[in-house]
DNA sequence: TACAATACGTGGACAAAGTCAACAAAAATC
DNA sequence: GATTTTTGTTGACTTTGTCCACGTATTGTA
């Protein structure tokens, strides 16, 4: 009954991630993707060539929101698309190479902050934090 | 090196914690104060009574949006604030009546969307969970 | 004591993210 | 073949987030 306290500390957590990773975001964000970006990015980079709506249904945006998104990284040159041939209506999405490039950047960042932050607690408790959040995650696309 | 993936992971379930009180929302947030408003009374009742600055820092929010949002939370009737006497300069803010009422119910709601999120996760792994994100922000106000 | 430097809160202006409803085209269902 | 569903796009809008300048109060220091 009192896990109203864990939405705080997440909330919290998530906000450290943020500002720790803005604070150097200069350095490696040289695409200017911002958050955003960086999290649909580092999300392609583990999907492979979703299509839109798969990739959307992931990061759990709206939809409208993904079709802007992803055009803004394409007039970047990040990422690209074809049209499925099985299915005329999806498009799928796919890093190119200065995509990749510049995925790498952002794996490095994100690691190296969320390492520091995650600096007092061992390697075995970090491995468990993942497992934990796969768990809660994994029934997600159920219904 | 690879933690990128627990950043998309925690967004993940993040977001599947918003939506989740979204799709309830209409049922507790009677007094429309949203996800913003409901993070700060939440974290108001944690903390008792404030200044708006300490209050600031620990949401992680900018101090300007903090000033509109309690001054939304105000024309409410949620929250109100006195002059700190020791310090001129701050003012503190606490819950009214009306604002723990509303807090009793957002705790409700918070805790039973997160219950069900948490379904396969253990009783023992969510106290895990806990103890590492409070390890992690244990340091949080160092300099 | 006087005079910086700093801390707290406010306000304005703007950018990014999220929401919601309407729509066209292709595919699936009937 | 007509209807319904899925996929993606667009428009209009609200909420959050960011940045900077300012006024006032406090603290530190000369």
């Amino acid at each position: 009954m009192q896990d109203t306290e864990l939405a705080l500390l997440i909330d919290r957590f998530m906000r450290r991630i943020h500002f720790g990773l803005q604070s150097t975001a200069h350095a490696f964000d040289t695409a200017n993707v911002g958050p955003g970006g960086g999290i649909v990015l580092l999300t392609l980079a583990d999907m492979g060539r979703p299509g839109l709506h798969e990739l959307t249904t992931r990061v759990a945006r709206d939809k409208s929101q993904m079709t802007r998104m992803i055009r803004s990284l394409e007039t970047k040159g990040l990422v690209a698309r074809t049209t499925s041939p099985d299915d005329a209506r999806v498009s799928l999405v796919y890093l190119t190479d200065a995509g990749e490039q510049v995925v790498r950047a952002l794996q490095a960042a994100v690691a190296e902050t969320i390492g520091e932050i995650l600096g007092p607690v061992s390697e075995k408790d970090e491995q468990v934090f993942k497992g934990i959040l796969k768990r809660a995650l994994s029934d997600e696309t159920s219904p």
